[in-house]
RNA sequence: GACCCCAUCGUCUAGAGGCCUAGGACAUCGCCCUUUCACGGCGGUAACGCGAGUUCGAAUCUCGCUGGGGUCGCCA
């Protein structure tokens, strides 16, 4: 193409192709070290598909020493959301993925294969798009989108495969006269791909995870640089997976249909092509349909991270539920080693699953009551803590007034527990599980009414008996001695066995009596031990919620 | 519509032609433990989408069908 077309494209001073390449040399890496990365869009709030995408390049570059960068694809202003890298990083930073390369926090750049900021790669894009027009690989196209959307549109009423290729793409054959002319009338336009691919024949791909493929030849001359000047991904991808060393390209299977542009794409630069991965998506039952879906943003709130955040579930544990997604041996090795760190877990990616994988709370619950549960009381009251200061201020608070007191009552049955117990999934269940145990939370219902139909004078009579023998400092057996002892003296059958044998001889159980104060202790008919609750709330507020 | 990907219990999966009467985990149900709940222990229900083929033998290989997902943008 001739140099005044390609002044008049390119206006500004572009560095040479020379000087690009001598700015990223080929990577220093110990064998069988892999380069890889991860490259979310700024559009929002973080999907729980990017942090997986996040997630798995991340912890297979770690496991053979290699390298994994973060990358931030922001080429499309339109979309742009501000603040949104922030959210990624902030993100990546609580669920402790760190990136070897790509922008920190503090707005500064770690790397020596940057920027890793795509908007500020414009000129490396565009110094390869005026190579690639120089060897009439690509050309300008003039075409409005209202006239691409009336092509397009006249191309699916007439059943002929959408696109700009062959004869539709008109601009491919524009005379170098009628660009020049073009460019002076000031039109806009785009710059396409000239492709050299025929549909009809087959390329052979190869993916990591789903083996060799034959897919058609692409055909298309797809956009490579927009007529704001910035790149579109296939381009963007092209140069910086190239520039940046990346060995592996880890995306959603999204991408897989367009594998055989990006290897085209790939030849026509004179490259060696990356290996590729393209995962399964995280999917979710449609309520509506019935069908399966990938997870959106926009319908379900779980789709995002900061869901998790808000509810309070430990990040280790989503992390882990990811991992299991990722690779099933996870579990099997999470067995096998239940106090290591989910870091040594080697990850696999002949293992990495193939099919989407609808997510299932109910899974990702009994993971984080798992994690929970090895946690000692200190642990949960920090990180409940931490979770708090953002999501539940007056709740942080109330845990700094009374951190021995909430430590005490976290390690109910669990310090020194043979066998914790697991009802805390997140954060926000400490607040609710042990509102009871504090006086302007405590919020029982009517307690007779609880009981009923047992009568007012009985309750009254338990309540009352027990009140008067009670001792903060009595042992469980002691303590449950004079539970039967209250049980008797009202008519109450102290053995569960005999009651069991002959229940119409007694007005009931001493699993009633116990009832009977669990609802005036902790207002509801089901709580952890009663005799450790007692025992914690103390001598004093026991007392106080047994006088009636 | 065209092209591509995927297909084992409700869910995530193990499974590389005979180790499969299909294993595990979550969920669910029952029993036990027990002053309630939870935990824990024991047990149960529950799957190879369908149809051809290859083979002595198929969940596993091939083809077709069906179902689900994805792509077909100056979005990524």
């Amino acid at each position: 193409m001739k140099d005044e077309i390609l002044d008049l494209v390119f206006k500004d001073p572009l560095p040479t192709i020379a000087e690009i390449e001598a700015k990223y040399p080929p990577r220093q890496l110990p064998e069988g070290a892999i380069v890889t990365r991860v490259g979310p869009s700024p559009t929002g709030l973080l999907h729980i598909g990017t942090l997986n995408a996040a997630l798995i390049p991340y912890s297979l570059a770690r496991a053979c020493g290699g390298v994994f960068f973060l990358r931030i694809e922001d080429t499309d202003q339109k979309r742009q959301v501000a603040e949104a890298t922030d959210v990624i990083l902030k993100a990546f930073k609580d669920y402790d993925i760190c990136p070897d390369e790509g922008p920190q926090a503090d707005g500064t750049q770690k790397g020596a294969y940057g920027p890793y900021i795509q908007s500020q790669r414009k000129d490396i894009y565009q110094a390869y798009a005026k190579e690639l027009l120089r060897q009439d690989k690509a050309y300008l196209c003039f075409c409005s989108e209202e006239s691409l959307a009336q092509a397009h549109e006249t191309q699916v009423k007439a059943k002929i495969r959408p696109g700009y290729y062959g004869p539709f793409a008109r601009c491919r054959t524009l005379s170098e006269d009628a660009v020049l002319q073009n460019l002076k009338d000031g039109k806009p336009f785009i710059v396409r791909f000239k492709s050299p691919g025929h549909y009809t024949q087959k390329i052979i791909i190869h993916d990591l995870v789903r083996g060799k493929r034959e897919l058609p030849q692409n055909d298309l001359d797809v956009p490579i640089l927009k007529s704001d000047g910035l790149p579109t991904y296939h381009f963007a991808h092209l140069i910086d997976d190239h520039l940046m060393g990346t060995t592996h390209v880890m995306r959603g299977e999204e991408w897989l249909s367009s594998l055989p542009l990006h290897l085209q794409m790939f030849e026509a630069m004179g490259w060696q092509a990356p290996n590729y991965i393209h995962f399964s998506h995280i999917l979710k039952l449609d309520e509506q349909t019935g069908n399966k879906r990938k997870i959106s943003k926009r319908y379900d709130p779980e789709a995002c991270v900061n869901f998790y955040d808000e509810q309070g579930y430990p990040k280790t544990a989503v992390i882990e539920y990811l991992l299991t997604l990722a690779n099933s041996n996870f579990e099997d090795w999470r067995r096998a080693n239940p106090d290591a760190s989910y870091k040594e877990f080697k990850l696999s990616i002949q293992k990495l699953n193939s099919s989407g994988a609808l997510f299932d709370l109910a899974k990702l619950n009994s993971i984080c009551r798992e994690h929970i549960g090895k946690m000692t009381a200190e642990e949960i009251y920090d990180a409940t803590w931490a979770w708090a200061k953002t999501y539940r201020p007056d709740f942080a608070t109330k845990l700094e007034q009374n951190k021995a007191y909430m430590i005490d009552i976290l390690n109910i049955e669990r310090l020194g527990a043979k066998k914790v117990r697991k009802d805390l999934i997140k954060w926000s269940d400490v607040e609710t599980e042990t509102a009871f145990f504090f006086d302007d939370s405590f919020q029982p219902a009517d307690p007779y009414a609880a009981l009923a139909p047992m009568p007012a004078e009985t309750v009254k009579a338990i309540v009352t008996d027990f009140a008067a023998l009670y001792d903060a400092q009595d042992d469980k057996d002691t303590w449950f001695a004079k539970i039967k002892q209250v049980a008797e003296k009202n008519g109450f059958c102290a053995d569960m066995k005999a009651y069991k044998a002959n229940p119409t001889a007694f007005k009931g159980s001493v699993a009633d009596v116990a009832k009977v104060l669990r609802v005036f202790i902790t207002g509801k008919e089901q709580s952890p031990d009663l005799h450790a609750v007692m025992r914690v709330l103390g001598q004093q507020a026991t007392l106080k919620r047994l006088s009636v």
